[in-house]
RNA sequence: UGGGGGAUCGUUCAAUGGUAGGACACAUGGUUUUGGUCCAUGGAAUCGGGGUUCGACUCCCUGUCCCCCAGCCA
């Protein structure tokens, strides 16, 4: 994790550090609008925008974009703030900002590029100003109102601040030319009048900033070196640098990297918010979203999410990543530090013929074999187990490795056994398996040299708890999907688990691999009465 | 049919005029009290066509394909 990052914006950074264009002190932003929840795809703009702040002894601060009070909200502001924290840690998150305590600067700005005579109100009807706006091939037609002075242009803009106009009656534009063939410089939009609430300044202002003029302020007033964002707005550069050139203030290098995106999965927010709103998903934290709370809810770590990310690297090329590879790094960071336990998803009563019934007694089990400082926990063995239903198979290839009649598998932690017999309902369904252990075997291990191919998994049935386990499939079921491709299967919820005792108490923060099935954690939902679990990822498994 | 960007193993990122390399995925073998982990090995790529050069993924010309842009969203 203390790998350096290196990529083309780095590169960028060493040469603007070499050419004096830049102090060697980079500081940088991460801006989201709270417009929706964060997803898997900010955390790579996260990390690198945080990470690079860091390798160039720079700050980088949470700023919120929180120009559109139509769409912004504090649940969506706290849910950021709780996301960001987690992934770069408490101490990690700089500064929170947001553009809104800017409004009355960049209000003085405007007045100045006003008297420039470099923005003008315009009156023009929302439908005017975009026919007049032209397309990419018919050149723009000036508004009429283009011309007014400067003291006319005053006097009207504060009057749309001051809330004289209704919404959409009045516009501050930049201008700059009708005819560019970037359409973003045929005279933009800097304020339109809303009369809205805004979750932080309430109803103080009717007139809230577009973006294109927000942004370079709000980068600048923070002493941005290198404002990092995503591809769509490399055609907002040349407005981004025309606004701070004029204004004559401080001017950060907008440099624009292809954003993440995985197969699978949907990302924009739109489509997130779809889900949501037609009750797909069980809302935004719901552990099949990509969404941050999602991946926490479903077990996740932010060390999993930080090495995916960084795997990836940074590029202008638009990619698509596997979602197996996010899963490999889940999968690395929870091999080491979960906690092993024995869980059984699909019971079948296991019958040790030679047991004594009254009898009972306790193996010791390690908790990780990774790590030996995890120490172990003893587990209760008794006469009648619950096995999987899929470890017995009445008529077993030469390869399966598990229980058939006349076969010897050994219990995990516990004895061999070898399977003596079974029985079946009127239906044909498995309902017992019976078998004779080797008391000699305690442990798991005999040292004639024999040879047992098979471990399976075991809960003693007089000392297990009962659970529900939730198990996730992908949300979509193509690779590159939209929302008519949802996945019918993608939540399955077993309730009558059998679960190994040790597990009674629920612990959120504990991530658990249960053995030979994969990793879980406690839900949200669980209390000391239901004990509910949620897969993470399932192990990888060469059979079948 | 305008403007802006991009094209390297199946996927993703490197190589900045000098042996095309890593990770994931896949396959094979080994270790193993988890068919997990770990270890080893293997197959696998420079979008096409010209040119410059002793030498081109890299530079030049040309073609093809993909993405973004016509919100009072960000």
């Amino acid at each position: 994790m203390t790998e350096l990052l290196n990529n083309f914006i780095t590169d960028i950074i060493d040469d603007d550090i070499k050419n004096n264009k830049s102090k060697s002190f980079i500081n940088t932003r991460f801006p989201p609008e709270p417009n929706g929840y964060l997803h898997i795809g900010h955390a790579k703009s996260i990390f690198l925008n945080y990470g690079i702040a860091k390798q160039y002894k720079g700050s980088c601060n949470l700023r919120f974009d929180d120009t559109n009070p139509t769409k912004e909200s504090m649940d969506y502001i706290n849910s950021i703030i709780d996301d960001v924290k987690w992934l770069v840690g408490i101490k990690n998150i700089g500064k929170i900002l947001y553009a809104s305590d800017y409004f009355d600067r960049m209000y003085e700005l405007a007045i100045e590029l006003i008297n420039q005579n470099l923005a003008y109100v315009d009156d023009q009807n929302i439908d005017d100003i975009k026919k007049n706006r032209g397309d990419y091939n018919i050149q723009g037609i000036e508004s009429p109102y283009r011309n007014r002075s400067i003291e006319e242009n005053i006097k009207l803009f504060k009057n749309m601040k001051n809330g004289m106009y209704q919404d959409g009656e009045k516009v501050l534009r930049a201008k700059i030319d009708m005819n560019a063939k970037n359409i973003n410089l045929r005279d933009p939009i800097m304020y339109r009048i809303l009369h809205a609430h805004h979750p932080r300044t309430g109803n103080e202002w009717c007139i809230y900033p577009m973006y294109d003029w927000a942004h370079g302020i709000e980068d600048s007033i923070e002493k941005i070196t290198h404002s990092i964002c995503t591809l769509e707005f490399e055609d907002h550069r040349p407005l981004y640098d025309w606004f701070l050139e004029k204004l004559k203030i401080h001017h950060p290098k907008q440099i624009e990297f292809a954003k993440l995106s995985m197969t699978y999965t949907l990302f924009s927010k739109r489509n997130l918010l779809k889900l949501v709103d037609n009750n797909i998903v069980d809302g935004w934290d719901d552990p099949r979203m990509p969404t941050i709370s999602g991946l926490r809810r479903r077990g996740y770590t932010a060390k999993a999410i930080k090495n995916f990310v960084l795997s990836l690297g940074v590029a202008k090329r638009e990619a698509i990543s596997d979602f197996n590879h996010l899963e490999y790094y889940l999968r690395e960071d929870l091999n080491s530090i979960s906690y092993r336990k024995m869980v059984v998803l699909d019971p079948v009563k296991l019958i040790i013929e030679n047991y004594n019934e009254e009898e009972s007694e306790f193996l010791e089990a390690e908790n990780n074999p990774e790590n030996s400082s995890y120490g172990s926990r003893m587990i209760p063995f008794s006469k009648e187990l619950y096995i999987e239903r899929n470890d017995f198979m009445e008529n077993a290839p030469k390869k399966f490795f598990r229980l058939s009649v006349g076969r010897e598998v050994r219990l995990k932690h516990a004895y061999y056994i070898t399977c003596t017999g079974f029985k079946t309902d009127e239906t044909g369904k498995l309902v017992e398996i019976t078998c004779t252990y080797d008391p000699s075997t305690k442990g798991g291990w005999s040292n004639d040299g024999r040879k047992v191919r098979g471990t399976i998994h075991w809960v003693s049935a007089k000392d297990c708890l009962n659970a529900e386990i939730r198990i996730y499939n992908r949300l979509f079921n193509i690779e590159r999907p939209t929302l008519d491709n949802i996945h019918l299967d993608s939540k399955t919820i077993i309730t009558n688990a059998k679960i190994e005792p040790s597990l009674v108490e629920v612990d959120f923060n504990q991530k658990y691999q249960f053995l030979r099935l994969g990793y879980f954690v406690f839900d949200k939902e669980s209390n000391e009465n239901n004990l509910i679990f949620n897969q993470s990822v399932a192990l990888r498994n060469n059979w079948k």
